[in-house]
DNA sequence: GTCGGTGTGATACAATTTGTTACATTTTTA
DNA sequence: TAAAAATGTAACAAATTGTATCACACCGAC
């Protein structure tokens, strides 16, 4: 699937919030995850990559508060967007400055869209923020992928630019290095589980990929075609 | 470390207040440093250069309103931004206060990071965006935008009015030319960090600009589109 | 109220990316 | 060596995605 969209969690006990935003943001291309507690949500944190966490502060059992605390007192990167009944806005009174924005229930969702939209943007454009993955630059030869930015930076520093899907090609290669691997997965990979597509895609895909990363694309040195097996990236790989 | 990040000085008796607020600004890409009453908060006066207080009003023992006072009184500079509950906010209004903004708790992060900007950027001790002309005028191709008088003259010596938005825009290219802006940059720089808006914005804006600036807007020759990625301005251009 | 400026949705359009076919080429196998 | 199987890739078609701009609604200033 697409790399780039934005993995949203949405933390909040009633089910019909939970599963109408979810639809709501899912129709305008958002990733979502659900968790109905405090406990389900770092559950949720540790297992994927959160780009942000809708949060409601207002929970049974243990608070959503808390669990914002928690998470800004170690560090954590996810952008935090709380959610809290008017009347409840009290409560943030010690202000929890650990979010990075609330809005206040009933809130339309294209408000909540534009305020997703907007911490998102601020987060993206902000320098400071120090998170970034650490597989987020991986080196090969003379060359570096930096998945932040879907670049991919050549030897003479010049950068080359990549569809989604060589992107997402030479990220799988990249993440598994000396691996061989069939059509199928690749197509897995690249296209999400079900794609719907032949073989000679693949191929294509690669074709397209040697022809932009291989010195001599006619005898490729850094993909290589393993015979009724698939293709394998051969050199070796860094993180950094 | 960087001598341009702005320093603030946070005064509260509430442990919780001051640490979450720290959290959040520091990520803002501030210098904080901490009080927790009005003897402390003139001590790190005295020891540094604090660009802004945020002053609680409401303090046990002496109240954050007379060091307001005192500060004014001595004439010193540090913009001062005051906080209060809601309820308290009656003893700043009448109040002669020397500061220059005011915020009732609680609040909304996104407001106070909005309103410590605008009280800076009021208090002219913001460098504004990548130094703001000290020449006032950019030439292009044959027209002159003269920034103080925020007017825009074209070939034919006529002056063509500008909105706030395509002044802005029209701007954020000058000073940056050749440089490819996404939409999201665009909405930074002319609306502000925490615009609300989306991309289709953005789009109408460079229409409306393209408009009044190209020779024939179909094929835009100074305003570039980049495909998937945002815009650049490519005419040379020239202080004068 | 009117007015200018701006944000939004719809629609039309344009560019890019990807899937498929077709055919050349290479590798394997008999 | 010839036939069969698998791969490479050009070229086109289809799908996807990004952009331009219109019309209209909204908002704040007057």
């Amino acid at each position: 699937m697409d790399s780039t969209k934005k993995h949203l969690l949405i933390v909040d006990d009633q089910r019909e919030i939970r599963e109408s935003l979810k639809a709501y943001l899912v129709r305008h291309d958002y990733r979502i995850t659900l968790a109905d507690s405090t406990e389900a949500a770092r559950a949720a944190l540790k297992t994927a990559a959160i780009d942000l966490v809708i949060l409601d502060i207002m929970m049974p059992g243990e608070d959503g508060l808390s669990l914002c605390r928690e998470l800004r007192a170690q560090g954590s990167m996810p952008i935090i967007l709380l959610t809290a009944m008017a009347e409840d806005t009290d409560r943030i009174i010690g202000l929890e400055m650990g979010s990075d924005d609330y809005i206040t229930k009933p809130f339309n969702p294209r408000e909540l869209l534009a305020r997703i939209r907007a911490v998102l943007r601020r987060a993206g454009t902000l320098p400071a923020r120090n998170e970034q993955p650490k597989t987020s630059c991986l080196h090969f030869d003379k060359w570096v992928l930096d998945s932040a930015r879907r670049e991919l930076i050549g030897p003479d520093q010049v950068s080359i630019a990549l569809s989604t899907g060589e992107f997402l090609l030479l990220s799988a290669f990249l993440q598994r290095p000396g691996m061989v691997l069939s059509r199928d997965q690749l197509l897995d990979i690249t296209r999400g589980r079900d794609a719907i597509a032949f073989d000679r895609s693949v191929d294509n895909q690669i074709s397209r990929l040697r022809k932009k990363i291989e010195r001599d694309p006619k005898n490729p040195e850094l993909i290589k075609t393993h015979w009724g097996g698939g293709y394998s990236f051969t050199a070796r790989v860094s993180e950094k």
